[in-house]
DNA sequence: AATTATTTTTAGACAAATCTAAAAATATAT
DNA sequence: ATATATTTTTAGATTTGTCTAAAAATAATT
């Protein structure tokens, strides 16, 4: 496989996973930043190596193998993220780009010993989970902060959004995994919320609420 | 840069610090198991580039800037190999095909932070030199083990073939970077030597002791 | 139901990296 | 010095992944 069939093939999988239904040709374009043109170019090969069933203006879903093989980039990429973070110690905010380089270094032994060098970590640094190395992902009752109870605590387990500039408004407030959260109020008007973290009051954006995962 | 450029230049590198003068086209051709023709256009490439000097049926060699980058790949590949056998514990002739995609990931702050990590290693699994940030070596005085005098004690320090089979013979042999070797006898006829290797006698071919660098 | 708008696919072009086959330059041998 | 052999370059083709522009299919409006 090469980089651009891996790419492809995980962009499928992440829209696949959020919206459960078939991906538009569209929608694979707008993600990877590329034309719809060149979308159905790749979408025609991957259908030929059994990666994905597609039929001419349906949309596409994973095969099983598909799926499979896009999980197996997950893990890298997530798995490399934490090797990032625990052991190199970059921030939070910068192991992306990284990892979508390393995703693609292909050596199934190098990445199970790179997952037992972390310690087998189940989550990578904004709290997305790691698939095994049999595709099996622990999934977790989670919620977004902006759908929470008033005056119950819950824990910041995970970012929605991990893009550089929320990750680093989220250092700004001091706000990481692990993090309290108690809701004491809500504003009616915009949902702007007023949260004690780790006891300290902070004005939180509805904005911001939909992108913090807690539990 | 393309990952093929950087193949290109890390090959021109390593032959010229192994002969010194212009390399070759079909010396580049054959070390890359391509094409004299397919070499020929991406010496085209390297030269618009500024990093070889290139004149039409001379060979070429690298500019400082091509050499510079030339190191930095090295030292890349030689960091990774590092990491390999040390922290996720691959044999020693494993980690050479790894490395070789691994070499390729482009981030100036990874590969720094990795050093650090890694303890600023001198020398790879092999013995190899790990040039620092700004390109410089430190080189040893290393003899080849065929070269040694009789009866005095010698380190290995490295080996010149990191073929896999080279290796693995020396692991059956139970010879690694730090045993100690004496050289008992030489035989005349074929310069097969008696070497006491950690105080254990093995006799060595003539092929083997020109690839086991000493000290 | 017919028209208009949007989405998707096709057709054709292009850059990168490779190849084969042929031509040109250089080196070697008689 | 001439002929032969080797090396290197060019010419032209191929594959992969991308693009633009136009055509076809589908969806949304009137
Ligand atoms: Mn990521
Ligand atoms: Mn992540
Ligand atoms: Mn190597
Ligand atoms: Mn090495």
């Amino acid at each position: 496989m090469t980089f651009s069939e891996e790419n492809y093939l995980k962009t499928i999988y992440h829209i696949t996973s959020s919206s459960g239904t078939e991906v538009s040709t569209n929608a694979i374009a707008e993600k990877m930043e590329t034309k719809a043109s060149s979308v159905t170019d790749m979408l025609k090969k991957l259908a030929d190596k059994e990666l994905i069933v597609y039929q001419k203006y349906k949309g596409v879903i994973l095969t099983d193998k598909g799926s499979h093989l896009a999980k197996m980039i997950v893990r890298k990429h997530r798995l490399w993220e934490v090797f990032l973070v625990d052991k190199l110690h970059f921030p939070w905010d910068e192991v992306h780009d990284i990892a979508e380089q390393l995703e693609h270094i292909k050596s199934e032994k190098l990445i199970n010993k790179l997952d037992d060098f972390l310690g087998n970590p189940t989550e990578d640094p904004h709290g997305d989970p790691i698939p095994d190395s049999s595709g099996l992902i622990k999934k977790s009752n989670k919620l977004l902060l902006s759908e929470v109870e008033l005056n119950k605590e819950y824990r910041c387990i995970g970012v929605k959004d991990s893009s550089s500039d929320f990750l680093k408004y989220l250092d700004k407030q001091k706000i990481s995994l692990g993090s309290t959260f108690v809701v004491k109020e809500r504003e009616n008007f915009d949902d702007t919320l007023l949260v004690e973290v780790n006891s300290r009051k902070v004005t939180i954006s509805n904005k911001i609420a939909n992108n913090l995962f807690v539990h």
